[in-house]
DNA sequence: GGTCGGATCATCT
DNA sequence: GATGATCCGACCG
């Protein structure tokens, strides 16, 4: 359904496991720079907690300037800068001091699909619609998504996450999570099964 | 189809 | 000084 009312704190107020399996099928709706893009979220993964090694917040690290709003409430955005190059969009969940998000690893093109492929490839012809939003890097482009939207509440423009579409318990997949080299094997990874624009 | 190296920088050692 | 929740183009087969 587009136009449905964003999700609000109780949703984002649970474990990250829980919000990530929940998150497939919603749709981020950006009016960054008065375009509106919509896209609705096929991958997802939990960050669980301060014994999740593999997180931004594990506790061999503790609290950072970076990861500062992974502390904070839920329901905001958490963005990070990745290999000096890329931004990517993490949802906080859990509850305040405990740090716990889920990063959006997928997105499928629903609405403002031309600026999305503009924003996307800037210089060149457009590459495959799979590609747009198949990957942190690449969706966080096609949503126009920068380090000035971390702390944003989710609840309010330019960046808000609303009802989708229902994900059944047969239609999505559970795995190991991309690209870590901590605690590989913990199945926090959620896609929709069969989705060509989740990242692999 | 697959593998490999470069880009680029905030954060941490 | 090294690392990383990545992506892309080049090259190989």
């Amino acid at each position: 359904m587009i136009g449905a009312a964003p999700l609000d704190t109780a949703f984002y107020a649970r474990p990250a496991e829980a919000v990530a399996r929940d998150l497939l099928g919603t749709l981020i709706v950006s009016t960054v720079g008065d375009e509106t893009t919509i896209a609705r979220i096929v991958e997802t993964e939990a960050y669980i907690g301060p014994h999740d090694p593999a997180s931004h917040a594990a506790e061999r690290i503790g609290r950072t300037s970076r990861n500062a709003t992974m502390f904070g409430a839920p329901g905001f955005a958490y963005i990070y800068r990745s290999y000096g190059i890329h931004w990517c969009l993490n949802v906080v969940t859990d509850t305040v001091g405990f740090p716990a998000a889920v990063l959006i690893r997928a997105i499928e093109p629903v609405a403002g699909i031309e600026t999305m492929r503009r924003r996307r490839w800037p210089d060149r012809e457009p590459g495959p619609d799979t590609h747009i939003g198949s990957g942190p890097g690449r969706l966080g482009v096609a949503l126009g998504i920068t380090g000035t939207l971390d702390g944003h509440p989710l609840e309010q423009p330019p960046l808000q996450i609303t009802a989708g579409t229902v994900v059944g318990p047969t239609r999505f997949t559970k795995g190991p999570r991309v690209g870590i080299t901590r605690a590989m094997d913990w199945p926090l990874r959620f896609s929709i099964r069969g989705n060509p624009h989740v990242s692999r």
